[in-house]
DNA sequence: ATGGCGCGCGCAGCGCGA
């Protein structure tokens, strides 16, 4: 089983990348961020067409998750239990036995804005509630744009990016802190390329340049992490006219 | 030097992303 995650920027703008990129990934879920599309106006009909039921929530111009599989979805959740966010930026799905949770964290602008509040107080809310969904769901999948490096090898310029917003300690510390619940960085599973990243400005030719952060992931259960054959990042789409200025992760389950 | 690019909205130029 082959679990992705892609922050698109515009479903709509991007959706003949998705479409060919699902084509050759054959993945069988794909965590959608991002998507700036109002439920109404969801492509459903293509996707369905090429091969994936949808689970989606959206909302105009900003955020919006979708979860697409190519076996039936269940169990649709939309949001965090208790918090209210009027923002569309969790979505959970049951596909067989395992669970799949899309996450767009909130960015957080800059570590003196209330955004970054905010983000620090969303971020305590899920892991709250990744804690109880661990503990009901041993085979448990948290996929998504995290905005958050963990490290400073997930970081081009390390020192320019030090205490900046992504890279902060309370940010890396609350993505810690989703590891000590149980949850595994599957990327890192695996010997990796040096300087792997999923993100990469569109300004100042920062992917030829591989100026990027590794700020999308896939986080595992230990059930799952055990069978975890692979994890990569599929530069690939970014190197496409129009690019989204993420690249898709992807993990394979055996 | 606070910008550079791309998106949505909506028809000019701004807010936002990361």
């Amino acid at each position: 089983m082959k679990l992705a995650t892609w922050n698109v920027n515009s479903l709509k703008v991007r959706l003949p990348h998705l479409l060919d990129w699902l084509q050759q990934s054959q993945a069988d879920v794909v965590c959608l961020q991002e998507t700036k599309t109002e439920d109404a106006n969801f492509p459903r009909a293509e996707i369905e067409a090429a091969g994936y039921q949808a689970a989606f929530a959206g909302q105009k111009t900003y955020n919006g998750v979708a979860i697409l599989s190519r076996q039936p979805l269940q169990d649709v959740q939309v949001g965090i239990p208790g918090l209210a966010d009027e923002q569309k930026r969790v979505l959970a799905v049951t596909v067989g036995t395992t669970r799949i949770i899309d996450l767009y964290v909130p960015n957080g602008q800059s570590v003196d804005s209330d955004k970054y509040q905010y983000k620090l107080k969303w971020l305590e809310a899920l892991a709250d509630w990744l804690k109880a969904e661990l503990a009901q769901y041993p085979e448990l999948a948290v996929l998504g744009d995290f905005n958050i490096a963990p490290e400073d090898r997930d970081v081009y310029d390390p020192a320019a990016w030090a205490g900046q917003v992504l890279c902060s300690e309370s940010e890396r510390a609350h993505f810690r802190a989703l590891l000590g619940l149980g949850l595994k960085d599957g990327f890192r599973l695996f010997e990796q390329p040096e300087k792997s990243y999923s993100w990469w400005d569109y300004r100042q030719g920062a992917f030829r340049r591989n100026m990027g952060l590794r700020i999308d992931h896939i986080l595992l259960s230990p059930a799952l992490a055990r069978r975890c054959t692979a994890c990569t990042v599929d530069t690939a789409p970014r190197k496409l006219e129009r690019p989204s200025d993420h690249a898709p992760v992807i993990a394979e389950i055996g």
